[in-house]
DNA sequence: CCAATCCATATTTGGTCGAC
DNA sequence: GTCGACCAAATATGGATTGG
């Protein structure tokens, strides 16, 4: 009989197509051991078989120790990191001294959210309670926010020639911050809230000022006219025209039912200064980032870009 | 002269290593593509070279879109945290199974996230741009919004006695969710937005309320009490004493910046039934758990309690 | 030194069959 | 049906050779 010649495409017979895939994946993991071992060096595989129609399908890996895998995972995407921080290297310093920054406090404060959470897998932590009503008003509160949220994307529609080097840029910044965090500087100092419309259990409350889109100035501590202080190709040049998000807030509706996030530090008291928008928390920008989904993604490169690049 | 059979061990002789590598890489490559062509499965490969004395060794990947890979081993990174988190299977049928479900939305989702995500990587998706303003005020509004929940859970004082098991659960619950989604169902159906302080944009807008705590009536539609209908060890216990987030809104304080969330479908519409308090869309829950860090945990295990469990 | 090619043989694997 | 074993053709690949 002997074997026939394989054609590269799918095998149709589901029956079939498993025994090659049992066969093949046993052969495949013999190989990667063979060269492992004669060659010295690092290698892993991840195998999804095809789901077997109930199970949730298990991933096979080489080598079977999971925690290898994860090592070398981890150096890939070490790996991948570096090259994406080195294709940045065409941004100016300032934004690299920011971006490093940020990714420092960010790892700093994933570390905090991974003790708080195994302490309080362990018990170590205590658990409080909350009334239910408090709860259903952050549920509404944030259902409405994401309500909100998707009128105001379904309102943009503007475009204004994001270059994709600088889009790709973001995005990869924007996954560069997948936590939360529990800083409490996550607030906007001297920025005024809007209100979210519950005034329960609020004691400092105020007016509240929203941005007014047509109040704009530009901001002296920060490089306005990017093509001429720096000229960091790509980025730069799509840089001018976005350089005017550190606004004074003025005007603008208000609401009675609000609050205000009183000034941390900074400059900035009464009216905000130009740094105090700048100076909006990594908190902010991610759950700002966490809170909206790739629909959205859009949205979070102009943040990046504000807040960050 | 033939081939001489192989002695599985390192290959000493560093030329012949080398030749090895190379050669045996390109097989390798072509043994995985033609394993996941013919089986139709996810499959990756990375590959560390031999450092070769002078530069940093570059990984060597399969397929060679990294953005596959990474996509891979986010697969397998989710996969084993899922493993971890099966490890409580204590539960309830009727908490596996809700469960469950949350667990098949949610990779579904994921994959949507993904998809989008790569297709816009790859200039497949357009990239919209927006306005600066609109841009700050969802950072000031995110903001705001933090305020006032850490203001809330500072004031959230009493304690209902949660269970140890029955947290855990519900962490775990929580830690599934680590995406956020594009689901349009993210509304709640019949459910009053409280404002945000914001109509810019805005076109549908009434008058919000919000819930008031000391209006609350127990829902028909939900096990009141537990350890009568379902008594599922560990979590029944602890049931009672917070089965009545179901309530209808009424009263409470109104602001003039506002906009509604219309009912989507479900029961509800003007009055808010039990029942689409119930139906909350697993979009919200998500986003309210994307949205908080671990420090403010203890609320999303009350928010799982009343959402899901 | 590297890469491509050749060659002969080592290995892999499709199809089949039998045990369970 | 799942598994392993078997068989023969298909592949992979050490090692030599060739061409830079």
């Amino acid at each position: 009989m002997g074997r026939s010649k394989l054609s590269l495409e799918l095998i149709s017979k589901e029956k079939s197509r498993n025994t090659t895939f049992q066969k093949r994946k046993k052969g495949l993991k013999k190989k990667i051991y063979e060269f492992s071992t004669l060659c010295g060096v690092d290698a892993c595989l991840i195998i999804y078989g095809p789901k077997h129609g109930d199970r949730p399908v298990e991933p096979e890996i080489w080598p079977e120790n999971s925690g290898e895998v994860v090592r070398i995972i981890n150096r890939y995407n070490e790996h991948s990191k570096e090259e994406r921080e080195k294709r940045n290297l065409n941004l100016s310093d300032f934004f690299l001294d920011r971006k490093k920054k940020a990714e420092e406090e960010l790892s700093k404060l994933r570390r905090n959210n991974e003790e708080a959470y195994y302490s309080f897998q362990t018990g170590d932590d205590q658990i409080n309670d909350f009334k239910e009503d408090q709860l259903w008003e952050l549920v509404t509160s944030l259902d409405g926010k994401l309500k909100f949220m998707r009128t105001i994307i379904g309102s943009m529609k503007e475009k204004q020639g994001l270059m994709e080097q600088e889009a790709a840029t973001m995005i990869e910044y924007c996954s560069l911050i997948p936590q939360q965090n529990q800083n409490p500087s996550s607030y906007v100092p001297g920025m005024y809230q809007r209100s979210m419309g519950l005034d329960h259990d609020m004691h400092q409350q105020q007016p509240i000022s929203w941005v007014n889109p047509l109040d704009r100035r530009f901001p002296n501590d920060y490089p306005c006219d990017q093509k001429l202080m720096y000229n960091p190709s790509p980025m730069a040049t799509s840089m001018n025209g976005m350089d005017y998000p550190h606004t004074q807030f003025s005007g603008g509706s208000s609401s009675n039912l609000h609050y205000n996030c009183p000034p941390l530090e900074g400059p900035a008291n009464g009216a905000v200064s130009a740094m105090s928008k700048r100076s909006i928390s990594d908190a902010s920008f991610h759950q700002f980032n966490e809170f909206y989904d790739f629909q959205d993604v859009r949205m979070k490169h102009r943040m990046a870009r504000f807040y960050k690049f």
